[in-house]
DNA sequence: CTAGGTGCTAGACCTCGGTCTAGGTCAACG
DNA sequence: CGTTGACCTAGACCGAGGTCTAGCACCTAG
């Protein structure tokens, strides 16, 4: 029992997708299992489909584009003799992540700073502005050096 | 001399954006302090419009929207007074990066799962299909169980 | 029997963030 | 002088990823 299948509700509610977002997702190919349908043609969702889904969850939160979800979702569906490429995907994926992981502590390590400036600023009681462009010396009109 | 401003174009090589999208964010109000023009009406930018828009680059690839950033730049625009909102506004994003931070991460340990499982795998000479459904036990009939 | 809840499809619609085009100005170079 | 190249504005266009609607089919409960 428990395990024959889910409504697309429920599993609308346990990977927090919304319906619509399901559908678009099997539409688009994300779905790596075909999703079976019951005799009048509900979808319903084996417990292995919503382990799928919830990857696609952390995949597309990771930045991870629909079609790379459905290229890897074809993969799977095809079965085993293509691991080569899924590794493939996967480990670009992989870089990618890194690489927005470092991006995102360079951002972080800014705004730690404005933070800091701005509660040490506020706290001593204002005084000159953090961040704010030095008084502009002149509304300078300047010979043109392009180039 | 050299440092009497840029040109978009310079800007752009620099920013790494395009001028299309100097421009775009000079509309959308990016830009804290507003941009000069020389006498026939290029955009003349400053370094210090250069240094904000590096953090504006930063702050879009760790994903604040354009909306922020421009109320950021009006809050620096309108000068020292509103510190406290500045502050609000940073922290907010400081907290979704964090956030930001362990979903990646999230995601990164699953891909690193997956790709050490397929490298054994391949390594190992194909066996079985890590990362497949188990071979549907039947294309069962179910009766409805929802709710 | 009817009403309410959930699901179905097809397709329209929306936001976001860019990107590109048309048509024009300007300055420098040969 | 004409050409070239960078720039200008206004506005169209685009792709990604959702979200929503209309109109209909079920099923279950009252």
């Amino acid at each position: 029992m428990a395990d024959g299948g889910l409504s697309i509700g429920r599993v609308a509610q346990r990977t927090g997708l919304s319906v619509h977002t399901l559908r678009l997702y099997e539409r688009a190919g994300l779905v790596a299992g075909e999703v079976r349908r019951d005799k009048s043609g509900r979808r319903v969702y084996s417990a292995w489909d919503v382990e799928w889904l919830a990857n696609c969850v952390k995949f597309r939160a990771s930045g991870m584009p629909l079609t790379t979800i459905s290229r890897l979702a074809q993969l799977v569906r095809e079965g085993s003799g293509n691991e080569a490429e899924r590794l493939t995907l996967l480990r670009a994926h992989q870089r990618y992540i890194t690489e927005q992981l470092t991006q995102l502590h360079d951002c972080l390590e800014l705004i730690n700073a404005k933070v800091a400036s701005y509660e040490q600023h506020l706290a001593a009681g204002a005084s000159g502005d953090p961040w704010q462009q030095q008084p502009r010396h002149a509304p300078t009109e300047h010979p043109r050096q392009l180039r």
